[in-house]
DNA sequence: TGACAATTTCGCATAAAAGCGAAACAAATT
DNA sequence: AATTTGTTTCGCTTTTATGCGAAATTGTCA
């Protein structure tokens, strides 16, 4: 029984993103920022928290590599880096129908 | 500028997998369940940590929905229910392909 | 320049996750 | 029945995440 050694390194940053994602407030941030990017009053509007706990998941996106940001006049609008991200999350979605899926091809094999 | 609200309520069932999927260790789990079931011993060898620190990872991922286990004999083994999630970790060791796969249809649109 | 608007940073309190060893459990072997 | 093997649960400590309000920052406009 073989046993591949994955290591920890090559986890790590796969494990970041992960984590970045792993909140219900960020999840909401990328699925509004899926179809069109947002200044941070949308989201704000969008997740239901304060202002600076908006920015820290805001914060989080970013350093995962999962959002950018880009300050035009007084605002600061953000827009999805990883469109791969709301795909998947689209998948998670629809759980049910997973078995279909399987047997096509995905987007990165 | 419209912003849609996407509930709580929708989005936490897919950052609980999220979260799941956050630390290395259970990247690493996932990365050897992608092609083949394993049991404990293998995985506990795959992450080196203690057999109660792999245990409980392996149970944040069976809660998820991530995994599923099944005893024979003496041990147990693990397999991945979420074909999808080794797919999406694919596409993340290769950040720098994405703009390539933006443009292809994915397993779930 | 002075006031305002949009956003981020800071400091703090509370909550949750991680890791470990000891103990408990269950199935197989003696 | 007693022992061994593989795995999980428990109790504990340390670390990390969350959310908020106050304060700092940066760009705009009068």
């Amino acid at each position: 029984m073989q046993v591949k050694h994955h290591s920890r390194s090559r986890s790590k940053p796969v494990a970041d993103v992960f984590k970045a994602l792993g909140h219900p407030a960020r999840v909401t941030i990328v699925r509004q920022l899926s179809e069109e990017e947002h200044c941070v009053c949308d989201l704000v509007k969008a997740v239901g928290l304060g202002w600076s706990t908006v920015s820290r998941h805001l914060s989080v996106l970013k350093q995962a590599g999962v959002i950018a940001d880009e300050k035009r006049g007084l605002q600061v609008y953000y827009r999805l880096t990883l469109p791969c991200v709301s795909r998947f999350i689209a998948c998670l979605d629809n759980p049910e129908e997973q078995p279909e899926w399987m047997q096509t091809p995905c987007c990165c094999n």
